[in-house]
DNA sequence: CCGTATGATTATAA
DNA sequence: TTATAATCATACGG
């Protein structure tokens, strides 16, 4: 290659001149094309496509890329992509915030991509242009300016990832912020509460709704199923970890379930009665409550015909109660008789949650 | 403010 | 997949 740009300048434009000069000129291209090639052939970017794809459809998905220019060739063709994650969740009042944020996102990711396509195409003709001014003087191929821009191009393609990763972040951000729930929460309404906890101590024995009865539960309490698992999750946890501070409640349910029972016609639905209360049972949760008992004047301790505080290990078997003294969590910890001084009088407002 | 109540999420196991 | 247990982050009442 240096051949031909030894001389001096007289020499170059006879050479130039020359009437083999392009002939010389194509092989001498070709030679060179060969050798660049063996020296690297293939470009890799195997897995920065996969990544840069990654962003691409979440950028997609969070609705930062907006469903419009998709400027470049060569990058998959917009797969589906319809986002799951988008359920009904709009309530619009929140929802106004966090758009105004993610829209201020999206702005700055737009200008700084324009940005950054806008100095890859100066620069692309930039170089292009000099390559081309040089390729009077040596040997430059076609082929090879294209892979130089193809090189350019790669280089900015990277920057661009550094700011979709850096855009990702700052989405995944604001939605842990603005759209996890637990930042937002609402109490239930007393309607739901109601109904939860209805279900909840008419169960007691085997507090597990099926997938129907959850729905029922979320279509009368105003809520959705996912919420109504939540409840029950959290209810059968705490009921378990610390019965005591639950049997104000108990007892109230169970009362109201009763008189409900009577008024409808006074027969056995409940389910909670059948297990013999023969021995052990009462004297768990019922002194405690007998000692308190002036919150709760109606309830007698005869009158509800189904205490439903059975202390059968759930998990296990509703059906089994007639060894429940030896469960686990429950014989441990007898709630009512013993944990009644001490723990009692911080628990308090059953009710008022709203 | 502080402590408790509470809905939701996370980690883990069966 | 669902249940438990722990934990988070807020709501609420004093």
């Amino acid at each position: 290659a240096t051949i031909t740009n030894n001389s001096s300048f007289k020499k170059k434009h006879a050479l130039n001149c020359h009437r083999m000069k392009p002939a010389l000129f194509s092989v001498l291209c070709e030679i060179k094309e060969k050798t660049v090639l063996g020296i690297h052939g293939i470009q890799e970017e195997g897995p920065s496509n996969a990544q840069l794809m990654r962003l691409d459809n979440m950028l997609l998905a969070e609705g930062v890329s907006r469903p419009e220019r998709r400027g470049r060739g060569g990058s998959a063709a917009a797969a589906n992509t319809a986002t799951p994650g988008g359920c009904p969740n709009d309530n619009s009042l929140e929802h106004s915030d966090y758009r105004a944020k993610l829209s201020q996102i999206r702005q700055i990711y737009h200008s700084e991509l324009e940005k950054y396509e806008q100095a890859c195409r100066e620069f692309t003709t930039h170089v292009t242009n000099l390559l081309q001014e040089q390729s009077r003087m040596r040997p430059v191929s076609p082929k090879e300016i294209e892979r130089m821009v193809g090189v350019i191009h790669g280089k900015f393609n990277a920057i661009q990832m550094q700011l979709k990763q850096s855009t990702c972040e700052a989405v995944m951000t604001l939605r842990s912020r603005f759209l996890d729930a637990r930042r937002k929460r609402r109490n239930f309404s007393k309607q739901a509460t109601e109904v939860l906890n209805e279900y909840f101590y008419s169960h007691l024995s085997n507090p597990y709704p099926s997938e129907e009865a959850k729905e029922e539960l979320a279509r009368k309490g105003g809520i959705t199923v996912s919420q109504v698992s939540n409840w029950f999750g959290n209810k059968r946890i705490r009921y378990k970890k610390n019965m005591g501070k639950f049997q104000e409640e108990a007892t109230i349910y169970t009362t109201k379930m009763a008189v409900d029972t009577t008024k409808v016609g006074g027969l056995r639905s409940q389910a909670s009665c059948p297990s013999t209360p023969s021995s052990g049972e009462g004297q768990a949760v019922r002194p405690a409550v007998t000692q308190e008992g002036p919150t709760v004047p109606p309830l007698a301790p005869g009158s509800s015909p189904c205490f439903s505080v059975h202390l059968s290990s759930w998990p296990s078997d509703p059906q089994s109660l007639s060894l429940q003294a030896k469960s686990g969590w429950q014989g441990a910890a007898p709630p009512a008789s013993t944990a009644s001084p001490a723990g009692d009088p911080g628990s308090v407002h059953s009710d008022a949650s709203n």
